[in-house]
DNA sequence: CCTGGCGTTTCGATGAGCGGAACGTTCGGG
DNA sequence: CCCGAACGTTCCGCTCATCGAAACGCCAGG
């Protein structure tokens, strides 16, 4: 338990998990270890910041984060750049459109757009997953400084699925093909029963700052019909971040 | 200025102006008055939790702020369950569309999209705007508990366009017109240049949990020809989140 | 009725937090 | 080139914001 305002604040924030909708003083402090008037006072002085809100049964994360974190520079231009490529790549396709940026050794999904008829992927806006094992991650780090993939090697590839790839070599093979093609690929090796094709969004300088991706049911995902859509709509998003 | 490290630590959050990707230690010392050496500690704690970053220019909101922020259950939820028939409605006007919920006497945009030529909608996803002269606050206000309009009178109605409705009178009036038609309109009374139209999403006991809308040019959109399409995004995400 | 658990309040003790001063670096102007 | 201004960073004695055990009233379940 931190002993510091500031980290004991983090600690109560970072509590909560996703899909609660509330949380309990007493469920707070058992989770965080932190005693209940201190959570009830840094709890009461959070709320007159809309960071919390009161709710009958405890508390729950607040507007005010939300409009905070919108304010964030890394995903909120990029986002806003993105959104009509997104959506016209969701009416050509159907299928589940993301964004994505890169944060170290994983990914951070910016935006979504979903259909009610596709799978349950379990992708969320604000959500990380591994870079190395998604099509995004790839895409990401087959255009990322060399030093990203060292770092990613050095934190562990870990086997989600049967069909995982946790051979650095083997990995380092493919992101040289995601180069070549310009499209990265996923097919099962973060979630059973998903497939991904995804593209990056260049900057000037050459580097991936984002990932355009399709998702979709493994067995139904046409990727290579898929690819030159998903690539159009990353060029186009590049060739806007460029000013040109 | 605060007193209490969390107050100060949100003063210095809450300094960040839509649009700007970074600030230095000096200026945000300048803006908040909070002492250099103070904001450099309280900041560098806070580039620990990924809240802030650093950057070669100074400081910017972190990815960490972004995610934590997108665990907000009132609009998390909501914007997921709205988000495939946003892009519904996207796909059949290609105007910009809109998802908003209330936040006392103003509307919270969590959700936005939008193509390459409509207009430049000042809107943006976690901004506020007033209820009382805005689309999807007039329809949430209609179907409001009714001591919501007397905060939002009681707020003020402040003239911001020649076209602003300040008149509380005539406002209660429009009101019942929307709750009789099931549709809101706004034509140029928080924005000059802008007209829209909006349609309440209702909770099982009759209240609007969020707004859905249409915005585009005042003097092109056929509010009369995209109401029915409005409204029937509206009443289907009613229905998702009634959960029937 | 009793018990356990909840959220809230109190207040003396203390250490986390404070910020003026100092420092080294950089940049722009004369 | 030199100087001054401004920057970010560090230091450390002082103090007051923070802490949390204890107490309290309420509620629900046995």
């Amino acid at each position: 338990m931190p002993n510091s305002v500031l980290g004991r604040a983090m600690t109560l924030l970072t509590a909560f998990r996703t899909g609660e909708a509330e949380l309990s003083l007493a469920e707070l402090s058992r989770r965080t270890g932190i005693p209940k008037p201190t959570a009830h006072r840094l709890l009461t002085e959070l709320a007159r910041w809309d960071v919390v809100e009161r709710t009958p049964g405890g508390v729950r994360l607040g507007m005010g984060l939300f409009e905070l974190g919108q304010l964030a520079p890394r995903q909120r231009g990029l986002r806003e750049a993105a959104t009509p490529f997104l959506a016209d790549l969701f009416e050509a396709t159907h299928e589940t459109v993301h964004l994505a940026v890169p944060d170290r050794v994983d990914v951070v999904y910016v935006q979504k757009l979903a259909g009610r008829l596709g799978p349950r992927v379990p992708s969320r806006v604000g959500g990380r997953m591994p870079a190395y094992c998604t099509g995004v991650g790839k895409a990401l780090l087959a255009f990322a400084p060399p030093e990203r993939l060292a770092e990613v090697v050095a934190a562990g590839l870990v086997r989600r699925t049967p069909r995982t790839q946790v051979a650095p070599g083997l990995l380092e093979q493919e992101l040289a093909r995601v180069r070549a093609r310009g499209v990265a690929e996923e097919h099962e090796e973060s979630t059973v029963g998903i497939a991904c094709v995804a593209a990056p969004v260049l900057a000037a300088d050459g580097y991936a700052v984002a990932a355009i991706s399709i998702t979709g049911w493994a067995h139904r995902l046409d990727t290579a019909r898929l690819a030159p859509a998903v690539r159009t709509a990353a060029l186009g998003l590049s060739r806007v971040l460029r000013g040109s």
